[in-house]
DNA sequence: GACTATCATGTCACCAAGTGACAGATGACG
DNA sequence: CGTCATCTGTCACTTGGTGACATGATAGTC
């Protein structure tokens, strides 16, 4: 399998440059580290920088799952009777959980939220990702939502992410992610049903 | 007043140049569309539009308030007796139905809402934006609310203002945007008050 | 009406993010 | 060994955005 192995050794690539990149960034900022300065320190051209990532933001994604690529999956193995609300707590909960476990990953977040053309760039990703966490929420066994109410859904669930992005950045990185995720899931609730008047 | 009058012909430039842009993005696309041409076809240089507006993107948002500046101060001058929720809810109607009445800031969002970059710049500031609503509703008379749940309730605000685009756009732009609102509204409750355990 | 400070604009030079085209090196495989 | 695919560097180019400087119009003052 001579595909397999080209991609590892892409891989590999990714992983490094994203390494080089980040710490750069971390040492003296986005704006100020250029491309050129990211290929040289990993020993190539800025030309061949852009054969493995679209653009400078993106190399920041590399590695970390920070726009929950599975929780698509999870969302679908949930048990059916649960009411889409719950599901999405359970789900979102242990994902944050991961999140929060690795340095490396809360590092990554507070790269981003200090640079806005990295939050940018993360909304977008998010943008599509609730596109397909609203197809999932909808085309789940045994419900039956209407696609205003999963977005409704979906975009609540947003909400409550970025409350707690921005209370912990509040506090100053000390907060614990899960049991703010838990509290704000809580005071939430989302009627499944559009109202019948 | 000599500062009074400049600024009016700043202003009037400003909105020239606003037309001519969104006109020539409508006709042939934002990124097929040169900062170059925009300046060319206003009758001044690429450096003197930059004058103006600090970005291509920002040229769509001017004139049409697409992100609520009067909302803050609406919010404030809701009865203090009114639960956040329903404060929220009312402001942020009367916006939207004024929105929707304005044939050109409809074709705007469409714009926006077709356009990644624009969609960005949309979202970086309804970030500022939210950060004031959030302050004005924690440091609203007759309320006491933590900063958390303050996001929260600002948070699922705008969870549901995404919701009524996605829905209006579904609809090919036939939605109406103020029901869809206020049904969003109605299906999400957020409790004030953290849970005591 | 001449004098002067102010402000808008044009010009030029520059930087950084991307992109397309081409040429050479490398390495797998028959 | 030869061949073919792939990776890479080089070069040239476009576009968004900025700083520096010169100039021309304008408004206010004597």
């Amino acid at each position: 399998m001579k595909e397999g192995l080209r991609e590892r050794t892409r891989r590999a690539v990714r992983a490094e440059l994203a390494q080089v990149a980040i710490d750069l960034f971390a040492r003296q900022g986005f704006d100020e580290t250029t491309v050129e300065d990211i290929a040289r320190a990993a020993g190539m051209t800025k030309r061949s920088f852009f054969r493995y990532f679209p653009t400078k933001e993106d190399v920041v994604f590399d590695g970390i799952d920070l726009t929950g690529e599975n929780v698509v999956a999870d969302i679908a193995a949930r048990p059916a009777d649960e009411r889409p609300w719950e599901c999405l707590h359970h789900v979102l909960q242990a994902w944050q959980e991961e999140i929060h476990a690795s340095e490396q990953a809360l590092a990554t977040i507070r790269l981003i939220e200090a640079t806005p053309a990295l939050a940018g760039r993360l909304h977008q990703r998010r943008t599509e990702w609730r596109r397909r966490v609203s197809d999932a929420l909808q085309h789940r066994p045994g419900t039956d939502l209407d696609p205003y109410t999963a977005d409704l859904l979906t975009n609540a669930a947003t909400a409550v992410l970025d409350a707690v992005s921005s209370q912990w950045a509040r506090s100053d990185g000390n907060a614990n992610r899960p049991a703010l995720l838990d509290q704000g899931f809580n005071q939430i609730h989302v009627d499944p049903n559009p109202q019948q008047e």
